[in-house]
Parts: C-alpha cells; sequence; structure tokens
DNA sequence: GATGGATTCAAACAATTGTTTATACTGGAG
DNA sequence: CTCCAGTATAAACAATTGTTTGAATCCATC
C-alpha cells in the first residue's frame, strides 16, 4: 500500500483530470484516495498546491518514460518518427498527458484553462522538447533552426500529435478507434511520420542552406 | 440595447468562455449582463441550459460566419486551401471558438471535459464539415472516401489547425505570435496548406485508383 | 511501558453556489 | 382608470465547497 500522500497525487491526478479544478472536490479525491479530508490539507496545504504538484509529476513522468534521444547517431528521417513516437506515446498510454479513458486529461485543460503552473512546464519540461524536434526539423529542410518556416513546422507536427491526443472526445465519434491497441497507435505513428515527412520534404532548399538529391 | 436575453446570452459566452462551466457563477453572468440574478432563471431556466444555448449559437455562428463551398467547381488544391482558411478564421477571429484573447474558449473546454452538448455538436455541425474535408482529400489522393488513409489525414489537417487555436497558450509562449493580423493569419493558412498538400501528395495513388500527372 | 512528535479522524466553520419565492414594477388592452 | 400578463428585483434557501480545529491514535525511541 502506498504511503498516504502517495495515494492523495493518484486520486487527484485522476479527478481533476477528469473533472477539472474546479469541479473536482477535495472530498471525492480523498475519498478516492481512501484518506481523511484534512489530510489533504496536512499534505499539500491547499487544493491548488496539490494541483500544481499533480499536473507538474504527472508532465514529468510522462517524459521520462518515453524518452528521445536527441543526440543518437541516426538519420532525421528516423529521429522524426522516434519523436512523433514518443509524443504519441506520452500523449496516449494509460496514465498519459490526454487520458482519455477518464484518466488524467490535465493538460488539456491546462490548454483550454492556463493556470500559473502552466509557465513553469513551459520552461522546464515543453521548451526543451520544441528544441529537440526544430532541431530536426532543420536537418530535414535545411534553414535556420528558429526561422518562422521552422516553428510553423513543428506546429504542424505537434498539432497533428496532440490532436489524438485532445481531440478524441470528437474523433471517436467520427472514427471509433481503439487506442489502447499499441499496433493501431503504430499505425498512427507512421501515418503521421510519412505525411509530416512528406509536407517537410516540399520545403527542402527553399530557404538558406540546400539538400542534395 | 439589446434585449435582456440576448445580453445573457453574450455574457455567458465570455464568462463561460473565461472560467469553464463550473466555476463560472450565475451572479457573475449576470452582473456582466446587467441584469438580475434571477433573470438568468427566468430565461434559461437553469445554468445548464443557458450553457447549453450559448456553446450551440457559438459554434454555429462561427460556421455560418466562414463558410466553406463543397460544391464549387475549383481544384481541390484551391478548396483545400479555403477550407483551412475558414477553420483557422473560424477558430482565431476575435469572437471565435478558440478565443485566445479572453473572450471564449467553450469549444476548447468541450474537449477536455465533453458535456452532453457535444453529441449534438458533432452531429449538426462537425460531422458535416468533416465531411467537406474527406471529399477534398479523396480527390486530392485518389481513394476510398472513407478509408483509414483519408480519416487519418483529415485529422493532419483538423490537428494543425486546432493546434493554432487551442495550444496558443503554449505557442505563444515558444514563439510569439500576433494573431490578430490577419496577414498573419494567412501566412499560417499558406504554410498548412504547402505542407498538408505536400503530405496528401505523398500518398497519392498509393491505394484504391490513380492519380495523373 | 512511558514519551512525544507525526499522523489520522470526526466535526464544525465560513463562504459561495444555483435556485426559488414573494413582491414590485411596467405598459399596453379593455 | 383598471386590469393583468410579462418582467424585474431583493431576499432567502438549501446544498456544497475548501479549510480549520482539537482530540484521538499510532509508533519508533528511550
Amino acid at each position: 500500500m502506498p504511503t498516504p500522500r502517495d495515494r492523495i497525487l493518484s486520486a487527484a491526478a485522476q479527478v481533476f483530470g477528469r473533472k477539472g479544478f474546479k469541479a473536482a472536490t477535495v472530498r471525492e479525491i480523498c475519498q478516492a484516495a481512501d484518506v481523511n479530508l484534512a489530510a489533504m490539507n496536512y499534505y499539500f496545504g491547499s487544493k491548488e498546491s496539490l494541483y500544481r504538484t499533480a499536473v507538474t509529476e504527472l508532465l514529468q513522468r510522462a517524459i521520462e518514460q518515453y524518452p528521445v534521444d536527441a543526440a543518437s547517431g541516426l538519420a532525421p528521417e528516423m529521429r522524426l518518427r522516434d519523436f512523433i513516437r514518443a509524443m504519441l506515446n506520452r500523449l496516449l498510454m494509460p496514465g498519459g498527458l490526454s487520458g482519455f479513458k477518464g484518466q488524467g486529461r490535465l493538460l488539456a485543460r491546462e490548454l483550454a484553462d492556463p493556470s500559473p503552473v502552466l509557465d513553469d512546464l513551459v520552461q522546464d519540461h515543453i521548451r526543451p522538447q520544441a528544441a529537440v524536434l526544430t532541431g530536426i526539423i532543420a536537418e530535414v529542410i535545411g534553414a535556420k533552426r528558429n526561422s518562422e518556416r521552422i516553428m510553423h513546422s513543428a506546429f504542424s507536427i505537434m498539432g497533428q500529435c496532440f490532436y489524438y491526443g485532445y481531440a478524441w472526445p470528437i474523433t471517436t465519434r467520427l472514427h471509433p478507434m481503439n487506442l489502447d491497441d499499441p499496433a493501431a497507435i503504430e499505425r498512427l505513428v507512421d501515418h503521421i511520420t510519412a505525411f509530416s515527412l512528406n509536407g517537410l520534404k516540399g520545403f527542402a532548399g527553399s530557404e538558406g542552406k540546400f539538400k542534395e538529391s
């Protein structure tokens, strides 16, 4: 049996994700964690502080669980595939960041309703990830790392990944998918990689240095 | 001065979008609408019914304001650009569906926290829009309209558009953009269209019928 | 086994919530 | 003017909220 503090944290991720900060009640979290109502204030001081801790730990753990090796010697095309796979796994895996199946949906809520935590998340975790992606893109199309073209392309790729995680309530109504199946996720990785690589190749050589062949 | 009912509805879209359903209080909405507290229940019966009305009208108006002509005689490449432009405008324009500047952010919240309204929204408005997009894609890559490839491609395109609308809290921290500027939006349209067209062209002829040239 | 800090617990508190109610106002129809 | 349906208002209600409190319980340490 994990420590009460951990039980609260894990229950909080669940309930905050399912209901949002305001709608989630301390009573429900404590009941799910099987601890007394006052335990939450005892360990975390306030509901807001608990939320802050829960969302930070969730993002951190998702990134650690599916890391991307920025400095591997692989061709940029392969590293792009690895990056996309890591992103989709972070978003879609059970307990992941999107948690379409009733687990956490914390990050989606942070987007819809940014709290002060988001600044820290961007600074500590999201920006480094974005740097990895723009590095890969720069190699593929051969352009300066922070040109607008690179940034837009990074957003195009991130957008595709996020869509499956966050627009799941819509996509599943339009085209039911079983995202529990690792093979289905791998098909998504294939599609997004192919689509994006073709999209990027169209930009190759159009600015900055050129790309052979 | 608009009728009290309309003032409540418009204030509700603002406050619901800014705070979410649960965190928005009837008192704040009525104060913003400059009506008595009880007026809201008088006109709409309940907070939930008000929310339902507000989100439905918002989506409906956004789609009507930036329609796409599904049956125009234009080449599919041009119609794809028109579709993307309409999507971005619906999302990004002042008072639009994403409302990154403090107006409504209602639809983003519906995604993070689907309420029963979402079923109606998908049925009445989103599904028809998706059909337009898959039709265009089918023409571009020449495949059956409801193959998995087509659906994934539609999600790839929608994902890019949504990202700018909904991940704005992140994108603006990574790469500040002035999305009030119509020219900036038009550059986005250019980028997403080019990226997607290249992405799609890679699939052309790979299944079903072929595409000449 | 006694001690004392850490933890757990039930109960209560003050504030805020959506909703209801009973009353007052308003403006056109008879 | 009178009447009355439609509207507006202030006050109150019952329920739920996050947080606090003070006592009970636990458990390693002496």
